[in-house]
DNA sequence: CCGTTTCATGACACCGGTGTCCAAATGGGC
DNA sequence: GCCCATTTGGACACCGGTGTCATGAAACGG
């Protein structure tokens, strides 16, 4: 008659009983050892430890969470299309995560469905989310944060500005790294620079759409309407956003797409109009993903912090947590920079 | 003197004595409702039903995992650097998991380290997870899956080959796909065909290679040594491999790259000396990823179904927990189909 | 040497659910 | 109308930890 616990001969799990029955003591004095306890005897602390680490004991993370009312959950709410901008911050968020008890669970959403309220929020409900990491768009729902505030979860939104609090913002300056790039177009002396927008609504978008039209007023470059094409972060928008900056005549000779998706679609489109990129045509994306040097030319793009800002993301929430009164002071504004690969040089003289 | 509870006026949870409370039963007859307990009095079940959908409630789900002795968080371990793939198996994963009441916790190990093991084990024994999905190459692990036999945990390996009990394994075919991919080449005229291999010791490359030979062999072709390059199934290795087989004389007229940012990194090595890709050079990939479209020209490969397979594993792992009775009968091999684009053509007539 | 403070430890309730078992209520057959 | 079988609901213990408070021993001062 097996008891059903162990229904394939597996290790039956110990518990604090077991480790507090084994060391002669109660299981509140092997809790505090477990938990530091300052008010301890050292004798009594190491007799323990020693048949912890002996046994291989690890007490019940849901039973602790339980008597704590909290868990060491923190979740990971995105909506967005970029790959590898997801998979760089899991990999900042787990970097500082590990080595604490706080795991990682990932929650992706769908924005075009009107249920994601509820089901962000059977989300962090059910589980008592410890807190929660939103990335772009997601991150910019207003709606999201309160609702987020009411449920009495923690959270951090990552984004292009500082929305709100910086205490629940991580944010890369978007606006002057576009600006920057843009400035760096105009020095090699381009005059007639095509934009490809991102989404309607993205405020990454709107900011690379600021930063851009901030270095044109600043060298006194008129925009025209026709030079900025609508995109959708994609590769397919960006391919055919540029169909109609290239019919221009006189064409741009050079053009800034949102993020490298689309730029790697500029360039796609170049290519099958011969049109030679850099010496015709200088393009620069943002984001630098992979894909900007597996292309010819490589792409010159601008490159934000994504893995650090995963960490610093990921501290602010446990900071509160694990800092012992000390302030948690991650920086909340991250600056991003100009890689220069092969897709600019000077515009052909006309 | 406001209870620690409610440190900011959240909205104190709700347990289920609060629902018994209101419905005026007992906290048992209230547990009954949430898990559909069969003896149970439909006028009851309605009343109890209507006053949970009111309040909102939602049960604790440690407080839940604590009693019933298992919880409901499933694993994704994996050491892979194809980021592509880990995110359409998360995808995979999380399909099969979406409107149940399991989420992904995901943690990525460092296979260099020697203390993987140690690692992976405290990640299963810590969370007590329910199981785990291992992505290649940790899935090719035998003494891992040992580990969590003893640790009494689920899980299911992701891989190129069916290893054990098809139970615990969900592969594909690479072996098979690759040699249609050669066949292709082949019926298209090509006898000097170069492979770069990937790193060894992975079960993908072994499987991938095999193929290549298996139709070469098939067709009478010899395979000198020369026409085989190592690659470590990065793009710089790609690039770097491809140098030895492009300095050749004669030069092969096609080469198989064991995945798809190795292709890449050739087709950048032909682009550096000139080589026209397909007319004087022919390239396959194999995975599929975005960047064999991103590329010119684009590349011809294999597709693989990773999303379907990260679904098919998941539900292997809580299709126990699930399914009342019925057997579980998710497939455990899947084929792969050759993607034709833009990287292939009959060999130039020497 | 005794009273008081300090410190280490333990007994016990509690977190919020679930399983067991029994009592009460219901219903049916005779 | 009675008895038994069946359904329904509740009391209680338990899962494995943590918090509160009491207790006993040691240390200290006078």
């Amino acid at each position: 008659m097996a008891k059903q616990k162990q229904d394939e001969g597996q290790a039956p799990k110990l518990t604090i009983n077991d480790i507090a029955r084994m060391a002669g003591v109660s299981k509140k004095t092997v809790s505090r050892v477990i938990n530091r306890s300052p008010l301890l005897n050292q004798e009594t602390r190491d007799k323990v430890e020693a048949i912890i680490r002996e046994t291989g004991y690890v007490p019940n993370p849901q039973a602790r969470a339980l008597a704590l009312g909290r868990n060491f959950l923190i979740g990971l709410v995105y909506d967005n299309p970029n790959v590898q901008m997801i998979l760089s911050m899991q990999k900042g968020i787990l970097e500082a995560l590990h080595g604490t008890e706080f795991e990682l669970v990932i929650r992706p959403v769908d924005r075009g469905s009107n249920l994601v309220m509820d089901d962000i929020k059977s989300f962090v409900t059910r589980q008592r989310l410890f807190g929660v990491v939103i990335l772009p768009p997601m991150s910019e729902n207003d709606a999201l944060a309160r609702m987020l505030d009411e449920e009495g979860c923690r959270y951090v939104r990552m984004g292009s500005a500082v929305l709100d609090d910086p205490e629940h913002m991580v944010a890369s300056n978007d606006r002057e790294a576009v600006a920057d790039a843009v400035r760096h177009l105009i020095a090699q002396g381009h005059r007639r620079i095509g934009l490809i927008a991102g989404p309607h609504g993205f405020r990454s978008a709107q900011e690379r759409r600021e930063g851009f039209e901030l270095a044109l007023t600043e060298a006194g470059i008129s925009l025209p309407r026709s030079l900025i094409a609508d995109g959708q972060y994609t590769f397919e928008s960006g391919l055919s956003a540029s169909e109609s900056l290239l019919d221009l005549s006189p064409r741009p000779t050079a053009i800034f797409a949102s993020n490298d998706e689309m730029a790697a679609g500029v360039l796609y489109a170049a290519r099958l109009r011969g049109i030679a990129v850099p010496e015709e045509l200088s393009i620069i994306g943002f984001d630098d993903t992979p894909v900007t040097t597996r292309v010819w030319p490589p792409l010159t793009t601008v490159r934000w912090p994504i893995v650090a800002m995963g960490r610093a993301a990921a501290l602010k929430l446990i900071g509160t947590a694990i800092g012992e009164g000390s302030e948690v002071n991650e920086p909340s504004m991250f600056s991003s920079t100009l890689i220069r690969r092969g897709s600019v040089a000077p515009p052909a003289t006309s």
